[in-house]
DNA sequence: CTTAATTTTTAGACTAATCTAAACTTTTAT
DNA sequence: ATAAAAGTTTAGATTAGTCTAAAAATTAAG
């Protein structure tokens, strides 16, 4: 049986992957899970005993099959729980990363099938993210990130790539949510910051913002 | 902050206190929890500690007002659960058990307030069993086990006493469910089994299943 | 291409929760 | 009233997950 450390180190290593790609290090693994790394080291040598990594000393590591079939399991069963948790509970979008952080690790397939069909289901959580299917597979949309769109076209909103409390409240309060029509207006060479206009209305917002935006250009 | 190990020694001690009544055992936990009677001792020093509970070596043990509050808290985060399980997502009664035993401890007032507002604020879950309110008070009801039901007499069922599969998936081969009218027709002094009609067809049941099954006189 | 910086691993220790075996209290029964 | 039985606690060990400090390996820099 596989403990809920365990899930939280698997996780950790598929959402590195996913945005590095590559053999994930001890160190990156240590910051993003927030333990030292040799309690990373430790934590490895257990997952290469159940053979949930490939694992050279020294090397870095990958996930293996297994592995990363229960990895996107874990992703899975966070999203939709985020999306339970937004669609029926209305909590608001910032509020759910942390309690599904939590719900994610409860044990039964039958409750995520369950969930999932109760949700109708969904394919993108309330973040736009992708939920993975049953079988593991991630739907793919054809957006990039807002610091990528050329000057003067327009395009809408499909997605956030971090779930982060201050982050999503600061989306709020510039009126931008799943949906929202943006349009780019400037772009600042010194420090890659933007102006947009949302609802005929124009804001200026950093680089680190526009780029854990997801936009379909229209 | 309270552990998932710790909360499930509050709930145990207050499900055998609302059985049984007065000071609670060092072996009656053992018993109900499935570890060693020595791990309950260690358990119940980090407890006192902890306030949660009142005790003196040997003499056995009660909640502290603090304790009984969190220990009715974890009661109601899993009878909520139970009943959005069977509810809305359709479980049996049988099934809803065991997750609701991890669903239980995830951690969030807000949660559970908005899950109750949900389903409506029930009083009782699908097993019959009292919802304690968000302010820790548990309805009651005037009902009594079926085998002190008097000869010749019908009642209605409204709740069983125990949350276990094999009685549950037994109750409802014999079609009893919440809400079935039952007319007690015959009393055996061997062994206390009883005679029951149900929609008009008769039963033998044991004295150990009549008495969890909670009954209003009609 | 050798040394310095960085990264990773090992060694040794701590905490929470558990166990078995032994010691100590309390209760029960003659 | 005292000995046996039952129940409870302590002592000493174990496992999972963590830490700091030190050693070892890899990478980067001059």
């Amino acid at each position: 049986m596989i403990t809920l450390t365990e899930e939280n180190y698997l996780k950790a290593i598929l959402s590195i992957s996913l945005i590095e790609g590559g053999k994930v290090s001890t160190n990156a693994i240590s910051k993003e899970i927030g333990t030292s790394p040799a309690s990373v080291s430790d934590m490895i040598k257990k997952l290469q005993e159940k053979k949930l990594i490939n694992y050279q000393k020294y090397q870095g590591l990958e996930l293996s099959k297994e592995g990363k079939k229960k990895a996107i399991n874990i992703l899975r069963k966070h999203r939709l729980w985020e999306t339970f948790l937004v669609n029926n509970l209305k909590f608001n979008w910032g509020e759910v990363h942390e309690l599904a952080e939590q719900l994610e690790h409860i044990k039964s397939q039958e409750l995520f099938d369950r969930l999932d069909s109760y949700l109708g289901f969904p394919k993108f959580d309330p973040h736009g993210e992708p939920i993975p299917s049953k079988k593991g597979i991630i739907p793919r949309r054809n957006t990039i990130p807002l610091n990528s769109l050329k000057l003067n076209t327009k395009g809408i909103v499909l997605g956030v790539t971090l779930d982060d409390k201050s982050f999503l409240d600061y989306l709020t309060q510039l009126k931008i949510s799943i949906g929202t029509n943006i349009e780019l207006l400037e772009k600042i060479s010194f420090d890659k910051s933007l102006s947009i206009k949302i609802e005929e209305k124009i804001q200026h917002i950093s680089n680190e913002v526009a780029e854990h935006l997801l936009i379909k250009v229209i």
